[in-house]
DNA sequence: GGGGATGTGTTAATATCATAGCAAACGCAA
DNA sequence: TTGCGTTTGCTATGATATTAACACATCCCC
C-alpha cells in the first residue's frame, strides 16, 4: 500500500499543464487570440486527444471548429494550478542550489515567491541572494507564523534534510518541494513533491546506451 | 503518435533505480551484507513487489528468506545504469544553475563527471567554476571530439536552449540533458531527458490545494 | 529433524494512462 | 442555404504499470 489513497487528478497530465501553459503565452505574444489542440499538440509533439483531455479537467471548454480562446484558457489553467495568485514560500539551504532557485525568474510565472531563505552557517545569516535575506533556521517558525508562509523548498544536503524538514513542518509548513536525496518522513497532512535529479539522469543513461 | 515506438525497460522503474541505490549504499556503510525487497520498500514507502520487479530488471537474483548479497546488487544496479563507469560531460550555460550543477559532488556516484563548462558571454570565457573552465561554445565541437564526450548538460534560458542544442548536435551530443523550459528539436539519434522544474512545482501545487 | 515464519519469483487481476474512433457543432465557401 | 472540412467532446479500446495471490525455497527455533 501507497501513500495517497485516492487521486482526484491524473499526475501526468498535471504535468503536463505547465508545459501547455509555456506554449499558449508564447502564442498569445505573437498575437494569436484562439489555439487549438491539434497546434499545440504539434508544438509539443504530443498527441492531440491527450493534450483535449488534459484541458477538459480544468474546467474550460472549446468551440468546434474554432478550437479554445487564448486567454481565457490560459486563465483556466493558471487557476486550476493556484497560479494565478502569488505564494510565498521559504528556502532552506543558501547553497548554491538554493541561490539558484532564487534566481530563476521563472518561478514568477508560475506564482511563486521565494520570499526568504533559511540557512545554519553562522556566516551566511544576515548576508542575502539577489535581495532575499538569510536568516537562521531556528527563526523560521516565528518568521513563518507572521508571513503565513506555508510553502518551503529543500536544498540541503541529504544528510540534514530530514532534521530541516522537522523545523520546517513545526514551522507550519504544509507544502515541501524536496530537492534532497532524501525520502522524507512527514505527517499526514504535509504535502512532498521529490525532485530527484538523479532518477532523470538515469532514465538518460539508459536511453544514450539503448542507441 | 509519439516519438518513441517502443521501450526496452519501463521508465517508472529506472526511475526508482538510484533511489534503491541510495538506501543500500546507505545500509552497506551502516554495516550490512544483505537486505530484503521488504526492507527497501519500507524504507521508501513503496511495495515490496515492485522493489523486487525493479531489482529483477537489473538480471540480479536473490534467496528466499535471505533477500539480496548487498554489493553484488548495488554492482547490478550500477551496471544496469552505466553508472559504474565514468562519463565525461559538457554542460552549455555558466549560469548560477549551471554552477549548482557542477557543484553537487552528488553526481559523481551516478558517474558523470562534468569536465567542461561553456557560455557565450565573453567575460566568464576563461574563468572557471569549481575548477572547470569555461570555454566559448564556438570551441565545443573541437572540444568534444578531442576528449570524446558525448553527453551535453544544457543549463541557459529557454530563449536560447534550442540554438545552443543545435551546435551540442554539432559538435557530436548524442544525449542531452535538458533543463532548460522548451521542447528541443532534434533529430532522432539524440536522446533528451527533459527537466521540467515547474512540473513538479504544478503538483505540489495541486497537492496543497487538496488538503 | 520437523514445523513455522519469512522472502523470493512468477502469474493473475486490477487500476491507471494513452490512443483510437465517431457523432455533433460550427464556420466557411459556394 | 447547403455541403464540406475542421475541431471538440465523448466513448471504447488498448497498452502499461501497480497490486494482489500463491507456490516454493530457506533459515530459525523447538
Amino acid at each position: 500500500m501507497r501513500g495517497e489513497p485516492k487521486r482526484l487528478f491524473p499526475h501526468p497530465s498535471i504535468r503536463r499543464l505547465p508545459s501547455y501553459l509555456r506554449v499558449l503565452r508564447q502564442l498569445r505574444v505573437e498575437g494569436s487570440q484562439k489555439v487549438s489542440c491539434t497546434r499545440i499538440a504539434r508544438e509539443l509533439d504530443l498527441d492531440s486527444t491527450q493534450v483535449r483531455k488534459d484541458l477538459a479537467l480544468t474546467g474550460i471548454t472549446g468551440r468546434p471548429r474554432i478550437g479554445y480562446e487564448l486567454s481565457p484558457l490560459i486563465d483556466a489553467i493558471e487557476n486550476f494550478l493556484g497560479w494565478n495568485r502569488v505564494t510565498d514560500a521559504f528556502l532552506v539551504g543558501a547553497g548554491s542550489l538554493g541561490r539558484a532557485l532564487i534566481g530563476y525568474d521563472n518561478f514568477l510565472r508560475c506564482g511563486l515567491n521565494i520570499s526568504a531563505a533559511f540557512d545554519v552557517m553562522a556566516e551566511k545569516i544576515g548576508s542575502d541572494i539577489f535581495g532575499r535575506k538569510i536568516h537562521h533556521l531556528n527563526d523560521m517558525p516565528e518568521l513563518a507564523r507572521r508571513m503565513g508562509v506555508t510553502m518551503g523548498i529543500l536544498t540541503v544536503p541529504g544528510s540534514s534534510a530530514q532534521a530541516a524538514a522537522n523545523v520546517m513542518v513545526a514551522a507550519g509548513i504544509t507544502g515541501i518541494w524536496n530537492f534532497a536525496p532524501v525520502k522524507l518522513d512527514l505527517p499526514e497532512n504535509v504535502a512532498v513533491e521529490n525532485v530527484e535529479l538523479v532518477s532523470s539522469l538515469a532514465v538518460l543513461s539508459v536511453n544514450m546506451a539503448g542507441k
